[in-house]
DNA sequence: CCGCCTTTTGCAAGCGTGTGCAAAGCTTGC
DNA sequence: GCAAGCTTTGCACACGCTTGCAAAAGGCGG
């Protein structure tokens, strides 16, 4: 199969009979040509079956149309969730998005990001992980946009979007006084981001500002199997809590599930459990389960939002959203 | 924000006081570089900061490295896993991937496929939907590269791969029968996808077979709800099932709840359920469906595989792949 | 009909890269 | 020491597109 057979601009031209720059105009959004011209060229693009060459057009502009999207384990509920609230706007913004999958090794951001650069991305969306202080530099020196979601960082420049985590870990211990517990306990993972920790600093607070009984626990990574095995170690304990929030809607169903169908508690009756992120599942009849929403969209309209404004302009500063997860009521938290 | 910043190949020829051409080969691989220019352009790349621009030399090669993921429904357990798959196994052999999202709508796929052919796609994988046949032969013609996954279509070019949807039916049948069950029934959506109807298929011709009573209900898309909606259906009947196979795991999960938790029937001992796909949930203690399990790596693997063959070769014909699924037995039925 | 202004058109110069070709440099065998 | 062979290097062109610039065309009032 040779690969010579692409249709150029050239061709266009010559079989509508105008120059080769009226065909790129009509392509252009805002070019001036005439209504005559432009349907002669429509007419022979769609006879011959032309696309521009976006390679071509992005190497003259220097700047490609495409979105880099970061991201690892995109397998999950909640990531997947928010791809494809991003993918989607992306596409209504006329961007169109490129995945990256990283791992959790070192410098699988930074080598994300140097992919991001040789095809002259015009933005890097981040959503897991984080990339080292010099190649943000050289992205932001190139005039690469830059998100970052649920990731703290100080290098000024990107945007960074977060969550009210620390106020979320203490509104939910306010709900768990309020429906009679005393022991109370957070599931963690032991990844440690700050958007995790966040919610971990919050619940504990608040729970000590009210002199309820905390204890925490962290292990493995965020996911339904880590949630299994943390359940496994607060239920085994002498004194079992009689609340526990974990820090994300996996290890929730993972904790729900171990109670229930391991050491047969009862949920809420004597148990109340809580989560974060709505995922899909925690809607599902058999967990209900009460927890904080991410807004996914509204972070998704944030993020391609901010690809498009000043597109031409200045240094925009290094500017921080701040999105509030609303706590969506269920059955897993006995009514106050 | 001058994006004007970039370091070009000359820039690099120049620091490091070589030929650009040098440039150029050190970043090609395959081509002849002395160790001793090798090293002087990446010591001045490094301290420039240089990355090559992939849209000039996509330009130059009329291919992009680029691998478009037509998918619709990108948030779904089974399609987020095999994205994982999909985007894991690109990368590791050097291509990159474009994820467009498409809708239900008419026309969306072959605008996800136009936007391939823009970027000079390498190759695209359609996991929905299903392209028009001109633009399939257009992509063909200029050399794209194009798989469909479980999507039946007889034009010849892509690599179609499916799995044994009709044998999967029949062989649930047998299952059933072991398990004691008299009357069976299929719960499909009716999307109608050919993987769909065809487990419809084998699970009907299997049941008349034995001599079973069999019915079908279809509803809405393959998802939680659609799955509650049906057993609704099946489950208000004045004649229950015992036995339902469901076109999908999704489907299972809302099945198995609203039978459980509003009908307050005990599965497997009153109603024997399977699914299909076997998504992370399938496994969870709440549902331990027993379920067919989608080969996701091996699906990956041939596509990606399949871009990698004859890449300057001529026609490779029409090939076709077609795996099987194999059953997870769990504990949604009963032990024969 | 002419001068003036606005819109449209064509020309040509790039954008950053790969690569064929020929010259130059180096190695090897006799 | 020299011819023959191989490796490395530089030159220059091509890829398909956008866009500034100037020429051409069209509109309009006097």
């Amino acid at each position: 199969m040779p690969p010579k057979d692409f249709i150029s601009a050239l061709e266009v031209a010559q079989r509508a009979g105008v120059s080769r720059s009226a065909v790129s105009r009509t392509f252009t959004p805002g070019a001036s040509v005439s209504a005559e011209t432009r349907k002669k060229v429509t007419d022979a693009a769609e006879a011959l079956g032309y696309h521009v060459n976006e390679l071509a057009r992005g190497l003259m502009r220097n700047q490609s149309g495409i979105v880099c999207l970061i991201v690892s384990d995109v397998a999950t509920p909640y990531r997947s969730a928010l791809l494809r609230e991003l993918t989607g706007k992306l596409q209504n913004a006329g961007k169109v998005a490129m995945l990256i999958n990283t791992d959790r090794s070192d410098g699988s951001v930074d080598r994300a990001l140097s992919q991001a650069i040789r095809y002259r991305a015009d933005a890097s969306i981040i959503l897991s992980g984080l990339p080292d202080a010099s190649i943000v530099r050289l992205c932001l020196k190139n005039g690469q946009r830059l998100v970052l979601i649920n990731r703290d960082d100080d290098e000024p420049g990107p945007l960074k979007i977060n969550l009210d985590d620390f106020e979320a870990g203490e509104r939910i211990v306010t709900a768990f006084a309020r429906a009679g517990c005393k022991s109370l306990a957070f599931a963690n993972s032991d990844a440690g981001t700050p958007s995790l920790m966040g919610r971990e600093r919050g619940f504990v607070a608040a729970a000590t500002r009210l002199g309820l009984e905390v204890s925490v626990e962290r292990y493995g990574w965020t996911g339904y199997e880590a949630g299994r095995v943390l359940a496994q170690r607060f239920l085994t304990r002498p004194r079992r809590p009689d609340a526990v929030f974990c820090a994300t809607d996996l290890l929730a169903c993972g904790f729900m599930d171990a109670a229930r169908h391991q050491f047969g508690i009862s949920v809420p009756d004597q148990l109340c459990i809580a989560g974060f992120d709505d995922i899909e599942q925690a809607s599902w009849l058999s967990y209900g389960l009460t927890t904080f929403a991410q807004p996914v969209a509204e972070i998704a309209a944030k993020a391609v939002g901010w690809l498009s404004i000043d597109e031409n302009g200045n240094d925009i500063g290094s500017p921080s959203v701040r999105l509030t997860a609303e706590l969506v009521w269920r059955t897993s938290i006995r009514a106050g």
